[in-house]
DNA sequence: GACCTTCTCACCTACGTGTTAAGC
DNA sequence: TCGCTTAACACGTAGGTGAGAAGG
């Protein structure tokens, strides 16, 4: 302390694990239109898809790592003459969103050792199998991001390893670039538009509309 | 002790973790005629697929679970007039061909949970990126279970966890019914056709082979 | 030549897309 | 009718098969 320059390991103890989003422009693309997520009854990814990079672990230390869905703003929204507007009061939320990566638990050392992705991750509207994050349609939500300390406590949900204090450390990072609102089907055809046109699973629909007058007869 | 009817719970922490090979059945079908295993360059998955049920672990100690390839016998083998017999002298391993069980480490109560499935383990002939199996074409492997328990030391490799006895604990496993010669292109003509019979992945061939005279115009 | 390895291929499995029409 | 949800669909991505020809 005192010095100019403190050495990365001091600093690291004191600031705490720190989780940086990746694809950022691309978020901010989806975000600056009002972003949708769709929700089936069988489970649907996100696109984007949340990619972190995560630094400031104790190598040696146990962690899980999990993405948590939080309703915020207490009302329904309804796209009306293309815009998002406030409707009804919003339906409680029906438990917890909260989705645990597969690599977890892990050592400090394998979550800072590459990006970290929720590519799995599914979202759903009815209460399903496991792994399975139930949302209500018309709601907004935010992601958040939740680094949790294990030890070799017995094994306990995600819900005990955010919620009870006593449990174990962990360290909350809000995502808000990649907040959205859950549909069942795209309201915004803009949005649907980058959906496809970054999507590599919808390529099929990128062809139909990027291909204008080619393959024509000369 | 002394009663009849042992707790399991007591019964577990004496008797260890036990491991159990699911698909015995169709093992025993390859074993009887000689099992091949592919290696390719890029890396080859194995059929049948080496799943387990694990057993006696301690529910919330942690553990990792690795997949060791163990080459038996000392010589190469050579398939001549339908029947393998044994060659030259075997060339020496390469170095520990052992897999980490991609959701290493987890809890005693993960393990035991479910079937441990190792599908996604790829076999090969050359030294490739990680997570791959160099092996030796025509010779004799036997895939061994290894549970190793671990603490919050810091992470190390396969090899360590499994060599050194002053690390950590462990426990070995092998199956017998699983062993197998490695080839770059099946040698016994009645392996092959059961691999076609039994993988999906094979199907288009079951096809081919099964519908005799379908498909034929009236 | 005999043996073994490599590469390309057609044909699968498995599943992620938005579209569209039907349902409620 | 209107708003929202569901299910079937065509068309992609991604990658696991043995066959067969070519290479060494």
């Amino acid at each position: 302390p005192g010095h100019a320059s403190v050495g990365p390991h001091e600093d690291e103890l004191s600031v705490g694990p720190r989780v940086h989003l990746e694809d950022r422009d691309l978020w901010e693309k989806f975000h600056g239109l009002t972003n949708e997520m769709i929700v089936t009854k069988s489970g649907r990814r996100m696109f984007p898809v949340v990619r972190i990079r995560i630094s400031g672990l104790v190598p040696n230390a146990m962690y899980s790592v999990l993405l948590e869905f939080v309703q915020i703003d207490s009302h329904r929204w309804k796209y009306v003459n293309g815009e998002w507007v406030p409707g009804g009061k919003a339906e409680s939320p029906p438990g917890q969103a909260i989705y645990c990566h597969p690599e977890s638990p892990n050592f400090g050392a394998h979550w800072t050792k590459d990006i970290v992705s929720f590519h799995k991750v599914k979202l759903t509207n009815k209460t399903n199998g496991n792994g399975q994050i139930m949302l209500h349609s018309l709601h907004k939500y935010e992601p958040r991001v939740h680094i949790v300390r294990v030890g070799t406590e017995p094994p306990a949900s995600p819900e005990t390893l955010i919620r009870n204090p006593a449990y174990n450390r962990y360290t909350t990072h809000p995502l808000p670039e990649t907040q959205f609102i859950a549909v069942t089907a795209y309201q915004n055809e803009e949005v649907t538009a980058l959906k496809i046109r970054y999507n590599p699973f919808a390529k099929a629909f990128l062809d139909a509309k990027e291909r204008p007058e080619s393959h024509r007869d000369l």
